[in-house]
RNA sequence: UCAGUCGGCCGGACGGCCGCUCCGGCAAGCGCCGAAAGGCCGCCGGGGAGGAAAGUCCGGGCUCCCUUGACAUACGGUGCCGGAUAACGUCCGGCGGGGGUGACCCCAGGGAAAGUGCCACAGAGAACGAACCGCCCGCCUUCGCCCUUCAGGGCUAUGGCGUGACAAGCCCUCGGGCUCGCCACGCCGAAGCAGCGCAAGCUGCAUAGGCGGGUAAGGGUGAAAAGGUGCGGUAAGAGCGCACCGCGGUUCCGGCAACGGAGCCGGCAUGGCAAACCCCACCGGGAGCAAAACCGAAUAGGGACGGCAAAUGCGGGCCGAUCGCGCAAGCGAUAACGCCGCGGGGCGGUGUCAGGCCCGCCGUCCGGGUAGGUUGCUCGAGGCCAUGUGCAAACAUGGUCCCAGAGGAAUGGCCGUCACGUAUCGUUCGCGCAAGCGGACGGUGCCCUACAGAACCCGGCUUACAGGCCGGCUGAUAUU
């Protein structure tokens, strides 16, 4: 699991799916090529001062490590957008709402569908649109052997 | 013990599990990612936020631009003196002024007899000095009548005050204000003493009023009223005179200086504001690590070469023309028309064709340059200790140590125990009649720490900060 750093990959990713919880927000946006997988982290200036965003980052960081890999989608990149709430939420059920996060059919809320392969990068440009919405669409499928190998 | 003042320091501790980043050592697959530049992966050891890292307000280092070295102007900044320093608006030590019983604190502290400007409101007067009240002097007028127990009461003239009307003048923010005249009404209202004279009366003092002067002591206004206090002096007063203080000038002494002290002279002339303009002295080129250097894709431009291709095009040939060379024959060059051969790609349109419109493409290399990468990047006006110099800031010498280097941004996350603080409850002890106060112990809850996160690096300033510790000094009280 790697980091996300590029300032370009953060732009792409808010473009993409998104599943909102209380001391977070988590985006989403498959991959076409064959890395691992990618999260990154974005606490804007309104959640307080220098301090406050440090905690709530590290915090979310915290999350992440603890969380199952085999939870998330591989070839993916993710992004936390932490909230002022991840200050004071109890650790353990921010740890649960990671993971339902994690499960949850993400959902597009402002972006509509023409907007977003203007805003792609122009590697795979035909049928990135079509192949996420198709992901997006039916989540059992490409689910299911997920689900299956979690006891391990 | 209480209150205060100044300075310094800390800013949770320990442990467990899981991580992040940098450095060093060892190991390292012809490994992985990437087009490249470059980056990543193992083990061991070590380092890893602050007193303000903050605000970005000053001063520097460093980098680039520019030549701006000097002078002048403009603009900006600084402003008692001396020292410290790389430098500063910082620090230290003094001086002056102000506050406090005191330790101590505060001061944007050059120039107001270079100039311009301002001084609201209040007040008579706010700057080429002012007369409202008051005090004093001179002149003029006043001191009448009735009752009467001689204590007083009453009436009225001139007059004074108030209110109202009218008229005039001036100012004016056109609402009014001020001054004067006149009329009406109301109110006040002529106390006394002495001398001369038989008396009527006269004169003087006093009273009251008017006019003219003197006066800056006093009242009142104000942030500020033209040196202050006291004595003398005067009609009353006044630097009018004197003493002391203050101020100005000058001489001497002390001090590097700011400045201080003493003597003499001057009766005092110079109100305040320069965080109003201004004058004087000194300082300042600009932008900033997203600086800058190196490496360096894709795409679109630029240049060179090669290939394909070309259609107002290319190739070939003939005739003629022009130009150059040549004595000449002739040779060479040039472009157009005519002749022959060759006729690509795309767009749009149409039922289809004809007709119409547009024109380069590919490859390699070079150069600028973007994304990106690497460097800059932490050994420094460095920390600690000792000695010496200095009142101190600080400096010098010696020893010793290496002490964060991220880059969507590491330095942490989750727990446990303890401490501290705070709230509440319970028990208990001391004082007290009681209310209550103080201490100790235990339980529970809260905060689980305040302010706040390095971003090239230093020296400062300013601002924020839960709680706590230490030391110096001052005042008060108590005891010895």
């Amino acid at each position: 699991m790697d980091r996300l750093r590029q300032r370009a990959d953060f732009v792409a990713v808010a473009n993409g799916a998104r599943v909102n919880s209380p001391a977070f927000v988590l985006q989403s946006r498959p991959r076409d090529d064959s890395g691992p997988i990618r999260v990154g982290f974005t606490v804007t200036k309104k959640n307080g001062n220098a301090p406050a965003r440090n905690r709530i980052r590290r915090r979310l960081r915290e999350l992440v490590k603890r969380l199952d890999p085999v939870s998330m989608q591989p070839h993916h990149d993710y992004v936390l957008v932490g909230r002022r709430d991840a200050l004071s939420r109890d650790f353990a059920t921010m740890l649960d709402d990671l993971r339902i996060a994690f499960t949850k059919p993400a959902r597009h809320t402002h972006k509509g569908p023409a907007k977003t392969p203007a805003n792609r990068p122009s590697k795979a440009p035909s049928k990135a649109p079509s192949k996420a919405r198709s992901e997006r669409r039916g989540p059992t499928p490409g689910r299911a052997p997920a689900t299956s190998r979690k006891p391990d």
